[in-house]
DNA sequence: CATGTTACGGTACTGAGTACCATTTGGAAC
DNA sequence: GTTCCAAATGGTACTCAGTACCGTAACATG
């Protein structure tokens, strides 16, 4: 029983681990030396040492490695969500605080490697269609969110809203165009002051 | 003077409005009937009659019929901006009025023809990359708003907040699902009635 | 070592999007 | 009408993303 879900991690599961970041390094090299639309997936695979086939086994299309940290962000959330107390949360100030830290949460997991997110956010920016695709993630985080404070007693309609604004904060944060991580971080925080000092006062 | 800008519109114009509107309605009746991924380039342009080369020439893209009519709703949008009252807006409530008031002037635009606003809704919804695609308009729309708040005296930071705010509440509407177009004009009062009742009272 | 399973790479295909070119057609001036 | 110009069109050929299929190699397990 004490046995039962060790992952001892096999040569395969090592070997696996490792041409996938190897694939994301030499992609998001590329990418930043020629622009994202210019290197194609055969060089990608080629400096990598890979099949054209594999680059596709390890991802669906190109733009997916570009977002190949959203797990990382996912275990943060969640994590973030099962440590969260157990408090019921009734009204939208209440519902506020919590999505803000779990909102936080997610903001430092990405400070935890500042370069990456520097390049990604470089990479994002500057094109439109990899941004439509990392604002769905961000929907995705706040449907989550949104599931989170209903499941804690939060009045659907609450909740919503909350997950909303949360969602509006970050957004700005990101519009505002930092490049730093921490940045990032102080001006969602920021946003949300200034949410806060607009409704509640 | 009088006869300063009439737009004639010479037999050229005419043959390229009709073209266009072939394109679209041909479009639209294959990706109902099939799915939007499953239909091609050639066939819209076989059943349209027209040749592949010049479907592209009215079309940046594949995605970019789906969202033919968003010109329709620019100038609702700009027309209603300009038919505005011209009073200055200082705080959150009056700018969120305000913003409120145009938001439902392009859903009113959309309530013009329900028909193509349900299919438009049903496409959408059913094509994660054509919704970011929309999701990318919306945030558009937004921004417009958002320099016309600040155009009038709006305080940045509050037309900032005022903009987001009334982009969730369309995003609420459009995310209840309703494939009617006077139905989401109507969610996105509520949501309205909603957002002020929990800020303002 | 023998087995089955999983990862891999190659080939071949479809379809989107682009570049280029020759042809046609509408507009305008005479 | 005729001539001339600009715009619209359609075709060909190309690149690249993404998928399907298949044989082979590498690892795992007994």
């Amino acid at each position: 029983m004490s046995t039962n879900k060790v992952p001892v991690e096999s040569l395969r599961d090592r070997k696996r681990r490792q041409t996938r970041e190897r694939i994301i390094e030499t992609a998001f090299a590329l990418f930043m030396e020629r622009g994202f639309d210019v290197v194609t997936v055969d060089e990608i695979a080629q400096r990598a040492e890979i099949g054209r086939t594999t680059f596709f086994r390890y991802f669906g299309d190109k733009q997916e490695v570009v977002f190949s940290t959203e797990d990382d962000f996912l275990r943060a959330l969640t994590a973030a969500m099962r440590d969260a107390p157990a408090e019921p949360l009734q009204d939208l100030a209440q519902a506020l605080a919590t999505s803000r830290r779990l909102l936080l949460a997610i903001c430092a997991e990405a400070a935890r490697n500042p370069g990456h997110y520097a390049v990604y956010h470089r990479l994002v920016k500057q094109h439109p269609e990899l941004e439509d695709r990392h604002t769905r993630k961000t929907r995705h985080y706040a449907d989550l969110l949104e599931k989170h404070l209903i499941d804690h007693g939060t009045p659907p309609a609450t909740a919503v809203l909350a997950a909303q604004l949360t969602l509006a904060c970050y957004q700005a944060a990101w519009r505002l165009g930092s490049h730093d991580a921490m940045a990032v971080l102080r001006e969602a925080n920021d946003a949300f002051d200034l949410l806060l000092g607009a409704t509640v006062a």
